[in-house]
DNA sequence: ATTATCTATAGATCTATAGATAATGC
DNA sequence: ATTATCTATAGATCTATAGATAATGC
């Protein structure tokens, strides 16, 4: 906050370098969402932050690299939305999956990309395979001890494996419900029925009634 | 049957018209499976049966032709690998749709194919959309009627719009389901977690249990 | 005569590299 | 001196077309 060290207002600072990158990802995350990661090409990422495709390049290396921070940079704002900084536990995980989903039902480009890049990364040797399988993986462990902590606090006794499979069932039905409401929004209200699969899932696996309040 | 219009017996004679469009819509479902629609190319698909791309291109003229004709293929081994010929109602329509995952398990080149094509179908102007679009809305039709069916059966009231919830549910929880055992098959019995996630829905749905006895 | 293929090639793209130029920071 | 870009270009692909050749069917 020092103004001894401010020489002038400078207009239009050449960005910093840590800046720039921000903007290549969050141009390339645009890119990838709407053209998927083959068919998006580095020209069309570097025309929307007004370079050249060779300037990307010198920020990243390869096209692989980008995609691969695209990732990570998603990792890391998802996880800094959360005020608690990190994944809640029992009933406030289910809160916080339906809460996700009605702030994704106006973060469409978020949600495409999502879709697009989960679906290439079940292609052969795909950059992001190992990305979107430990991103099943961390989720499941997540929901699964969710679900045993519900059934610990209603004192029911989960048959082997059920809370893996609950989750697994949790997990399947929001990636499913991305799909449809990306090729037909008017068929599916995101937020709601993630709600009524979660709810559906929750009191089947915990033989009551689960009604998730979501704030 | 007639041998008198038999000449000799050739060996390698030139496949019919038919077949040899088989033969390259095979390929295709293949490559565009493994690869995707985009990253596949021609030359891949014309390498499996032996031909140049030229001549795939005679045969269905463009490559947007080639994966339409791909889908109604897909769409017409489906149908025909039903007895009765069409889709079964109420509750013989979930045990088909088990059924089907079971199979599934087996055939992974079949569920690649349709997961890669249903994600790459998200991105702006792929020709696959509409077609995935359309299948999503007929599936929504077929499974929401046969919810209702088993609710008059059971004498149960739904709610407004629900049986489109829970056929919703159970489109999303079968095609995300495939997305993770494609990417892990340890981590999911495919059959079993459909059997599962479907059980679960209908049971909530309805508000009694439901059992799905597969054949 | 028609159908199935092939070779050759045009015309678009794409990724990545090399080397030059301009802008900042010490 | 370092960092950010640009221009130019190599080297791969890809789709699609044109025209030639071979194989079948009447």
């Amino acid at each position: 906050m020092s103004e001894a060290t401010e020489q002038a207002a400078p207009k239009a600072k050449r960005p910093t370098r840590a800046h720039r990158r921000e903007e290549i990802l969050a141009a390339a995350t645009r890119v990838f969402g709407s053209k998927g990661y083959h068919q998006g090409s580095l020209v069309d990422v570097a025309a929307q932050v007004g370079i050249t495709h060779a300037g990307v390049l010198h920020h990243f290396g390869t096209k692989d690299k980008l995609l691969w921070e695209v990732l990570e940079y998603r990792d890391r704002v998802d996880v800094q939305h959360l005020e608690g900084k990190h994944i809640p536990g029992g009933m406030d995980l289910f809160r916080h999956l339906v809460t996700t989903a009605r702030l994704n039902a106006d973060r469409r480009g978020i949600v495409q990309a999502y879709a697009v890049l989960t679906g290439e990364s079940v292609t052969d040797g795909h950059p992001a395979s190992s990305w979107v399988a430990r991103r099943f993986s961390v989720l499941r462990g997540e929901i699964s001890q969710a679900v045993r902590d519900l059934a610990t606090e209603r004192d029911v006794r989960l048959p082997d494996g059920e809370a893996e499979r609950a989750a697994n069932a949790v997990i399947a039905v929001m990636d499913g419900l991305q799909l449809q409401w990306l090729l037909d929004p008017e068929a599916v209200d995101l937020a709601e029925a993630t709600r009524f699969a979660i709810e559906s899932i929750l009191t089947a696996t915990l033989g009551s009634t689960v009604q998730i309040v979501s704030t």
